[in-house]
DNA sequence: ACAGAATGACACGATCTAGTATCATTATCC
DNA sequence: GGATAATGATACTAGATCGTGTCATTCTGT
């Protein structure tokens, strides 16, 4: 018998090899949760392994100290927001002209969400005691955007900042809500037309 | 005999009041440059003491608890930071083509200074806890330029996003140096050049 | 079946931190 | 001069947190 998703305290000992196999994904599903919520400096080790249904010990285990749990994290939440982007190159081969404006409001959309918003905030939070983290979130974020968009125009650094602009800026301060894809529509059209494009 | 500037311990018992018009800005001085350097988080009160050449009570009865000191912190940095804007509006009214290049420039460069640049990333770090910060911030500083802007230019959001740009956003995550002039003055030539202005 | 590995529950030590209290010392007020 | 206020030095309380230790419990490998 198969214990309930949710129902109450794990049960004891070893586990079984397709437990363990999960194991490690529901502490970090957990520390993302909660390092989004809190921070880095929010979140304590208890915390953390009452969140996951697990022990300190086993998050030493599975993962590492605070520091490599925190690293950890960020490189899921960055494996999460990325795969967005993958399908660029697929639309970058599409012809027509709506090909760069259906990229540019994926592109707004994704990055003004909840989760890619808090990691931004959180890597930029951290930068001072994870600089390793900023130059890679830097590498896998904007900058592989930024490549993307030079197949399809020619100032793409300036394309991509401005797809960001204030709203991202006050995004990243807790001041906007999501914006709605109407909303990103009208920016990415409204930018397009200021660059000519 | 007055004390050496930097010489030791303080002298014990009741200030003048002289010291004590002084008491309260070496505390914020001392608040600015722990808090810049290390983050809310990282900086303690007995920390903060030390550094003012202070106790702990002294600074309760001065400024209050680390909430206080922090968001009073805050305060200053944004009257630091911010005085470079005042000139504004004298070189607004200047006629000439320069004019908007020189306020661009003077702009880029206060807000890639390493002042600006802190401010900002600890205002994003402690958006959670600290939102009223945050309003603050934007109010007193980008919107505060951008309205600077908005008497020169049709699109003032979108000349300021473009002037702080990547390398600001690489700034905030502790990638890059603070820009020469001759680097800020190249990149608010492209800008420029980029929206036809 | 049995030894060993991994876990949860619980506790513990060490450290740090916010905030307060005590007491001697120095300035201000009357 | 004497009372009062404000300070530095120091210690303290109370709580949080990181990281380990102990022990019973449960699974894996042989």
């Amino acid at each position: 018998m198969t214990r309930a998703v949710d129902g109450g305290p794990r049960k004891r000992g070893r586990p079984t090899e397709s437990e363990r196999e999960q194991r490690r994904e529901e502490i970090l599903d957990a520390a993302v949760r909660l390092f989004l919520r809190h921070g880095y400096g929010g979140v304590s080790l208890d915390r953390l392994a009452t969140e996951a249904k697990v022990t300190k010990r086993t998050i030493y285990g599975y993962v590492g100290d605070k520091t490599e749990v925190f690293t950890a994290a960020v490189a899921r939440l960055n494996r999460e927001v990325l795969p967005e982007a993958e399908p660029v190159d697929r639309q970058a081969r599409t012809p027509g002209a709506n090909a760069l404006e259906a990229l540019a409001v994926r592109l707004v959309i994704t990055l003004h969400s909840d989760v890619a918003i808090g990691l931004h905030r959180m890597v930029v939070a951290e930068a001072h005691q994870f600089p390793d983290l900023a130059t890679g979130f830097y590498a896998a974020g904007p900058q592989r955007y930024i490549d993307a968009l030079s197949d399809l125009v020619p100032c793409p650094e300036e394309l991509f900042t401005l797809l960001l602009g204030e709203p991202h800026r006050r995004r990243l301060l807790g001041l906007d809500a999501p914006p709605s894809r109407a909303r990103a529509e009208a920016h990415v059209n409204g930018v397009l037309q200021l660059l000519d494009l």
